[in-house]
DNA sequence: CGTGCTGTTGAGGACGATCAATGACGGTGG
DNA sequence: CCACCGTCATTGATCGTCCTCAACAGCACG
């Protein structure tokens, strides 16, 4: 469908990524941008790759949208996780590789890859071991992403669930710098991220638009009233803004994990 | 409601969970059980702590059923996590603060509790380097059990729900020993940790007699037919199993986290 | 110029929430 | 010892939300 989603500068969008979840010095930063090895473009549609080979590395999203994904068959596409540049797209097979997942990553836009073995990793981790603990927040970073979309939808309608799923997405493109209003997904996925049909997304889409909280623009998600999704959602943004948490934060980091 | 649930041994659970977790090692073992400081008993109904002050410290779980859970105003109460005996009950703290969330741990039934310092902790990982990833390893493991249960809400009926919301504990239950088929939960606690009313879990469990996959019994959830509670929720436990996972991995661990 | 995907609209039906009331049980205080 | 209370389990009735099936329009693509 293609999206207008601005393509964003790797290389800046990694940086920021990487310094929200509390790789703050410059030499860090360095040697973990350093061991992102080979480059790979993937058309929009297309599987990144099949999660459930041994390779021992990490696959990490440059550029575009992704997305984590289990098909069961005889359901819909379920979709675990929305990955953006930054991302390391599968890092948490290094901590607890899960066996036989029948789990797939696809590109839901245009992207470009990177690779990370875990070697390099280790090797990094070891130069600078502020990295072991800022790797171990974004993986955490991941779950509780997870662990709010639970509480969420569980207890949420459908205007709020996808008010929701919409706030997260926002907060996590300003965290890699990008500033647009564009949600970059289409009605299908939204449809299987927060687990309803196609139809009540839509429908549900359609009063997020009539309240003012949302353009009317056909094709795109666009996003017209901040506040007024936040509203809608009871979105509580501090879950994801882990800047703030370190700041707050008076742990000598490195000790633990370096 | 004095729920029959077996007393368990605490030192027992709590080896039997670090070890699920990948602490092989004899003396990594004991070093973290030292660390384990003041212990103190929490009776059925009790607030263990409330979550937002500044500890730097980490609450273990000796014996007993503990919930940690959040009461928006005006709607009910959600469990985020079930939790027992060896799980550590706020680490996640550690790795990624979560100022001011309203999040509490309410005792199950009687619970006794004891205290890990972050400095202690992160001493014993010096001296131990596997621990470092053991402790990481036991914060994914609880995110991949929101991952799991934010899938399969989302995607099942309240029948299939709760199912699954079964077996997840027996499947832990097992983990630390517990080997008995009764569930130690109330009908309100099942509904608070799936987000159904209570009235229709009681019609689901109901339900679930019915079929065979529980049994008849007033006043407690009592497992009859594994198989068949397995076969309900369509439950895959292997993202619970981290033995097996280790097993199959062939990760040298030690050099990335240590 | 068909084919397929995305977005849109309509109608019927299943599932689960809510409100309300009851029985069983244990604990507490008179 | 009994009346009282709160919690838990249970049942009935009604109602709203969301799913499913179905059809169609716009658009990109080959």
């Amino acid at each position: 469908m293609a999206t207008p989603f601005p393509r964003i500068v790797a290389r800046d969008a990694l940086a920021a990524k990487f310094r929200s979840v509390g790789v703050d010095g410059n030499a860090d930063l360095m040697a973990l941008l350093r061991i992102i090895r080979r480059a790979d473009s993937v058309t929009r549609g297309r599987d990144i790759v099949a999660m459930n080979d041994a390779r021992r590395s990490a696959i990490v999203l440059l550029d575009g949208v992704a997305c984590w994904y289990r098909k069961p068959k005889g359901s819909r596409r379920q979709i675990l996780a929305l990955q953006y540049p930054g991302d390391l797209l599968d890092f948490h097979r290094y901590v607890l590789p899960t066996v036989g997942e029948a789990v797939a990553i696809r590109a839901l836009t245009d992207c470009s890859v990177g690779i990370a073995h875990y070697d390099d990793i280790e090797h990094a981790i070891d130069q600078h071991p502020n990295l072991g603990l800022a790797l171990w927040r974004a993986t955490m970073l991941t779950a509780m992403i997870w662990r709010e979309r639970m509480l969420h939808t569980v207890h949420s309608t459908a205007l709020s669930r996808v008010a929701h799923l919409l706030c997260e997405q926002l907060v996590r493109l300003e965290a890699i710098g990008s500033s647009g209003t564009i949600i970059p997904l289409s009605q299908n996925d939204v449809a299987d991220a927060v687990g309803l049909s196609p139809v009540h997304v839509n429908r549900t889409i359609q009063r997020l638009r009539k309240v003012g909280a949302l353009l009317d623009s056909k094709g795109a998600i666009k996003v017209a009233d901040r506040d007024r999704l936040v509203q809608i959602a009871k979105f509580d943004a501090r879950y994801l803004d882990v800047g703030t948490l370190l700041s707050n934060w008076q742990i000598s980091i490195g000790s633990a994990v370096g």
